[in-house]
DNA sequence: TATGAATGAGCATTCATTCAT
DNA sequence: AATGAATGAATGCTCATTCAT
């Protein structure tokens, strides 16, 4: 594992615990045991650590959406795909901090924000399509998809907190909440 | 309005723009046009600003959420819960910001978030009068309140983001789809 | 003597003997036991510093460049003027470099580099008159004034080199030489 | 053309728009295209770049001087040296950045000084020369070859100023001037 | 001959905070 | 109540240089 990696992952894990803001290059430095310059042959600056990362993080958020997503079952597709989102922000809790934050957050370029809105293609038609099949009602997409998407938030923040212990019980009664708003009368 | 208003003011303004983190002190003391010690004979540091300014936005919170609710329409009265909690966000970005960042910065202690989990309390009253009147499934409540919350909170984004115009058509479709979520079937 | 003035006196005694580029902020600070982020509570950034020292040594050179010179002899006032010239470099090192770095280093702005050159006004109108009077033969004033500040600061830098020990009678030569030069046949 | 000529003649490129002081060894590497090693590969560090430059430069210097200069005619001789000197800097502007910078900067170590000033042997023999055959009054022959040297850099300067068109008609005066100053009565 | 990863001292600057007035 | 001089740790970044390949 070389160096560059080395300061990838202990950004990583700092940013995850603390967020971007509250971690500095020096403490990337100290935590990561390279030296100094070293951070800097590799990287530009500290942006591009944070680009770097979330790019990496980011490539393979459409195919992790889609993962083992039946063909036909539209309800049994919606499930999966929420609970795909629901571990993929569990397990990839700076994908989920960057998520959270791509909306306010300056320090995130717009390019980057701009790339992050094309992954959520797949959801958009997914809507789509149900609405052409006359399962769910013909709402506006980015409504949809912003609230789909705000249904897994709130779930993974619960989770977070560390206070209440998530069941399978409340996921599966989220998914139920968040696929009836959609439906159809 | 005296000066410690206008370190209040000014912070409110900066945070609103930039975030909590990204907000220094010599910033708001350069932008409020107050000394620096001025800052410290009304604050103990920079803490007690946003502790004292997240008190300000979030003691009416409470009533602001319930303000205009009907005594006997559920339904009228989840609409009117929902587009308070709404205009309240669209027109306080600051608690905004503070509602989506209590969950993880360290910079807002515990005991304030604690503080604003209460506010809630009014929401968690009126959801556990809902599936008692077998108006809502019985759903568990804090999923309940969170996955309301984190409805509202999707379309302040939508709204945010200025890219799109969002329209009361929208809203009203957000309202509903998250009516429908909790309905008993 | 407040800080300011000491981190003022300090610069220009560092700048005198390394340069302006060679002369950190570091150093500086060191050199003159103030703190840190004193240095940066009195001026905006290492340049204001160099900036407002430059102003200081400058804003009297105009009338250092006439002191004592005489109301009629032309010949006179030509001595005196150099003279004044030369021990005004000789004194002020500091300005003596700024005058040399003028016309390069991308560190002094433009607006200083004018200001300065508006000092000279002095010392054209002085070969005006003297082409007036038929006692300089009319060469272009720019190649004049520019010849003759060159000659002093030629002298400037033989005395600079230590190497050498200038002596009156080299002074005088150098007087006579500039001078002659400009006759009319 | 090789790495190290590549590497020099970017040096010399950097080091004529900025100063020596202002060009830092990334930025040679990075303008040269030039990996960071094969720097260090052909020179022992970033003052023997300097040091090979400023000899490459110097080398022909005397022979510049003294090209084209004929035999008998003093006056004829005085032009065409003060001309070639005159181009000589004009053409290789850094050779004139090191002559300026010779005097004041440690970067430029005391043996090159020294080197550099035997170039000036001719310049010296000329105006001995000029003394014994009573053309010129006889006058420390330091000062003149510096007044002789500083009236070419005043020209040189002007003509760098960009601002003032510098016109041939301007560079007969100067050298007219110059020479008057030397003769005897 | 040429490369580029790695280094750590040093740089200009910003920060939250203290304190005497 | 209000000021602003003073502090020094910390930040992001550049620098010249070393070394293994």
């Amino acid at each position: 594992m070389n160096k560059k990696s080395i300061v990838l992952q202990t950004t990583l894990e700092l940013i995850t615990k603390q967020g971007i803001r509250a971690t500095s290059l020096s403490q990337i430095i100290k935590e990561s045991g390279v030296a100094n310059g070293t951070v800097y042959h590799h990287f530009k600056n500290k942006e591009e650590i944070i680009t770097e990362l979330y790019l990496m993080l980011t490539q393979d958020f459409g195919t992790v959406v889609m993962r083992n997503v039946p063909e036909d079952d539209i309800k049994k597709q919606f499930s999966i795909m929420w609970l795909n989102l629901f571990h993929y922000f569990v397990n990839n809790p700076l994908a989920f901090v960057f998520s959270e934050q791509i909306a306010r957050s300056p320090e995130i370029p717009q390019s980057l924000k701009d790339k992050a809105r094309q992954y959520y293609g797949e959801i958009e038609n997914y809507f789509k399509t149900g609405i052409r099949k006359k399962v769910f009602k013909s709402y506006n997409s980015m409504v949809m998809e912003e609230l789909f998407f705000g249904n897994v938030v709130s779930l993974v923040k619960i989770h977070e907190n560390e206070k209440v212990k998530l069941l399978d019980k409340h996921i599966n009664q989220a998914i139920e909440i968040s696929w009836k708003g959609f439906l159809r009368d």
